[in-house]
DNA sequence: AGGAGTATTTTGACTACTCAAAAATAGCGG
DNA sequence: CCGCTATTTTTGAGTAGTCAAAATACTCCT
C-alpha cells in the first residue's frame, strides 16, 4: 500500500501535468506545490520510479506510468468527492474544504467514499467545480475560459474556481464569483491587469489577472 | 502536534488502565493491544515519558500524566463520534467501523467533529456502548455487570459490547445480543464455562465465559 | 564559445518508527 | 536465598521522509 506521501506527491504530479498538459513535471513545481526542499523531490521520484509509479528523466521532469495515473486519480477522487462532502451533508464552508480533505483522503476506505457517492447522487464535480474522476479513475477535464480570456459584456456563469486558498475562496464568495453566479465581464484593462465584473446583484468588482485567471466561465444554462 | 502512532499509544494506554484501574500499564500488556514488538514499546514509551505524556517506570509499566490524559481522551471521543457516525449517518455496519474510526480519528479536525457530535445530538454512547467523553475530556465509565456475573432468570438489556472484532459483532448481532436487546440469563455451567443466553426471539444461544464476560447488561428501562 | 545565473542532484545528517535477537531483571517456587 | 522463567530493556539495524548546503548540470545571453 502506499503511504500518503507518496498519495500526495502522486497527486500532485497529477495535478500539475493538468495544468500544462505533454509538459513533464519539474522536480522545482512538485517542490513548491508541496512546500518541500528540492532535495527532498528528488529523492522521493527517485523511489517512485524504483515503484513503476513515474517514469523519470533527470534535470527534466517525471511522468506518470499507466499505474502512478491510476493511484494519482484514485485519490484525486476520494479528494474531491470529500470536499463535497464536507460542504453537502456536514455544511462546512468552502474555504475550508480543501485543508481538510487533504488529510481524509489518505484516511477514507474505498467502501466509505461509495457511499459516500451514492448519498450524493454520482456527482461530476466537487464545490470548486473541479471534475470528480469516476470509480474506474476516468476524468474528462472540460477547458473551459478565464475571466482573463472570455467575451466582454456577455452574460456568462462561474463553472470553475482553481485556487484552493481560504483567502481567495472567501472573496469569492463575497463578491459573488462561486460556481453558478452569473456575470458579465464589463471591461479589461491589458495596462493595468485589471478585470472588472459585475456579478449577478449589480455590483461591480476589480480582479487583477492572476486572481481572474483562477475563475472559469461557461455559456449560461 | 502528536503523531497518530502517539495518538494510538496514549489511546490504548487510556483503554487498558480503564480495564483494570489503579495498576500501571505494562510494555507487554500494550505490544500486545498495538500488535508491535515488546522492544518497539520500550522506546516510544521512552518518548512519551521525555515529553511529559505519561509517567514511566522501568520493569513496572506506564502512567498516563494529565496532559497525556487529556490527549487520550480527545482522541477516544474522536474514535467513538465517528463510530456512530458512520453507523447512523453513512449506514456502515456496526462490525466494520472500529477499523474504519481507528483512521479516521486522526484526520479529522475538532471542528468536524463538532458537527458530528452536533448532527448525533451530542450522543453519549457509540455503536457498541461505550461511552464518548464530552468535548471537555471528562467521561463517566458506568460498571455494569456481564453476563457472567449477572442474575439468571431475570429480564436483562445488552448495554455493551467490549470486544471489537468484526466476527465477534456480527455473532452478537445475528444472536439477537446488539445493545438494546432485551434477553434472559437461562443458566451457566461453571465446569463447562458456557452461559446459556434466551434472546428477545426466544432462541437460546450457548457462549463461552470469555466472550460471555464481552456482554454487558443493565436492567431494562 | 564562454560565462553567469538558475535549477537540479548529491551528500550528510536528523527524526520517527519499527524489528530481531541479545542482555538484564523481577518475581516466584523450592 | 538460589536458580529458573517470563518479561522487559538494550543493542544494532533498517525503512520512510525530511532539510541544508555543496556540487553539478543545464540554458540563455553576450
Ligand atoms: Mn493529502
Ligand atoms: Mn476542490
Ligand atoms: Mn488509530
Ligand atoms: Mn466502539
Amino acid at each position: 500500500m502506499p503511504t500518503s506521501t507518496v498519495e500526495d506527491y502522486l497527486k500532485c504530479i497529477l495535478v500539475e501535468s493538468q495544468a500544462s498538459p505533454g509538459a513533464r513535471v519539474t522536480t522545482g513545481q512538485i517542490a513548491t506545490a508541496l512546500s518541500v526542499a528540492p532535495g527532498t523531490v528528488t529523492s522521493m521520484i527517485k523511489a517512485l520510479a524504483k515503484s513503476g509509479l513515474v517514469s523519470y528523466e533527470p534535470y527534466s521532469g517525471v511522468e506518470l506510468t499507466r499505474e502512478g495515473r491510476e493511484l494519482a486519480m484514485h485519490v484525486l477522487r476520494r479528494h474531491r468527492l470529500i470536499e463535497l462532502f464536507l460542504v453537502e451533508v456536514m455544511g462546512v464552508d468552502w474555504s475550508e474544504v480543501h485543508a481538510e480533505a487533504e488529510l481524509l483522503e489518505h484516511a477514507v476506505s474505498d467502501r466509505l467514499i461509495d457511499r459516500m457517492d451514492e448519498m450524493l447522487g454520482r456527482p461530476s464535480v466537487d464545490p470548486h467545480g473541479d471534475p470528480i474522476p469516476d470509480a474506474r479513475g476516468r476524468l474528462e477535464e472540460p477547458d473551459a475560459a478565464s475571466l482573463v480570456g472570455c467575451p466582454l459584456a456577455r452574460a456568462l456563469r462561474v463553472v470553475r474556481v482553481t485556487d484552493q486558498t481560504p483567502e481567495f475562496l472567501q472573496l469569492a464568495e463575497r463578491e459573488g464569483l462561486m460556481p453558478g453566479s452569473e456575470l458579465v465581464v464589463a471591461s479589461r484593462s491589458e495596462a493595468a491587469g485589471t478585470v472588472v465584473v459585475e456579478a449577478a446583484d449589480g455590483r461591480q468588482v476589480s480582479l487583477g489577472y492572476r486572481a481572474a485567471s483562477r475563475i472559469q466561465v461557461a455559456a449560461p444554462e
